[in-house]
DNA sequence: CGGATTTGACCTGCGC
DNA sequence: GCGCAGGTCAAATCCG
């Protein structure tokens, strides 16, 4: 499902950034919003991008661990795509994106990303960014994009749900945590 | 030295 | 079938 944005309903932990979306806006409204895409191309809801299929994103997961301390040439690479590919379901993931106004392009959201691409975007100026989430058991990915027609605002897409708590809200919390333990054991 | 980032190659879907 | 654009991979490189 496709979410909008409730007010009350906003991403955890945005202590740096002025969070920007007054109306609810789907992932693909801000890209329609980025002229620079044309709307062939904005992905349908619910869709991985390209159409590739949970099943699929897992059986790849499953070659990439299987593949694990032999590095693949490129040929052996390709043999192991084509071998996944076209199979599977079109299943459904929960993404939603937003707009923040800030210089800095990662926002503090409390949870620890990996990078791992960085792609052109047709006529923008700025490249989108692509990050997966590094809880091991995690696969939720985000991309980041500043706009082009107003570059002070960022938009980043969430895609998936976290499946394991929030490490920096923990942290936050923990102390906090201690002592209502500590209160309710002596009261 | 290990984890994170960079970046070019590759894959897939889509429109023509 | 071909070319283009978006998304991902993984080797090389960086950095704490």
């Amino acid at each position: 499902m496709e979410q909008y944005l409730e007010a009350g309903d906003l991403p955890p932990l945005f202590p740096d950034h002025n969070y920007f979306s007054p109306s609810p806006l789907l992932p693909s409204e801000f890209f329609q919003q980025e002229a620079a895409l044309p709307p062939s191309s904005l992905t349908p809801p619910l869709l991985l991008p390209n159409g590739i299929s949970a099943s699929l994103m897992e059986e790849r997961e499953k070659l990439r661990e299987e593949g694990e301390g032999n590095i693949n040439g490129v040929g052996e690479r390709r043999e192991k795509r084509k071998a996944v590919s076209g199979r599977g379901k079109k299943v459904s993931r929960p993404r939603f994106a937003f707009q923040t106004r800030s210089a800095n392009d990662i926002l503090d959201d409390g949870y620890r990303w990996r990078k791992y691409g960085q792609k052109a975007v047709k006529n923008s100026i700025h490249p989108r960014s692509y990050y997966r989430c590094t809880h091991h058991t995690c696969n939720v990915k985000k991309q980041v994009q500043r706009l082009s027609k107003d570059t002070s605002i960022v938009v980043t897409t969430y895609e998936g749900v976290h499946n394991h708590p929030c490490e920096k809200l923990m942290e936050a919390l923990s102390p906090l945590l201690k002592q209502i333990q500590f209160l309710t054991t002596r009261f």
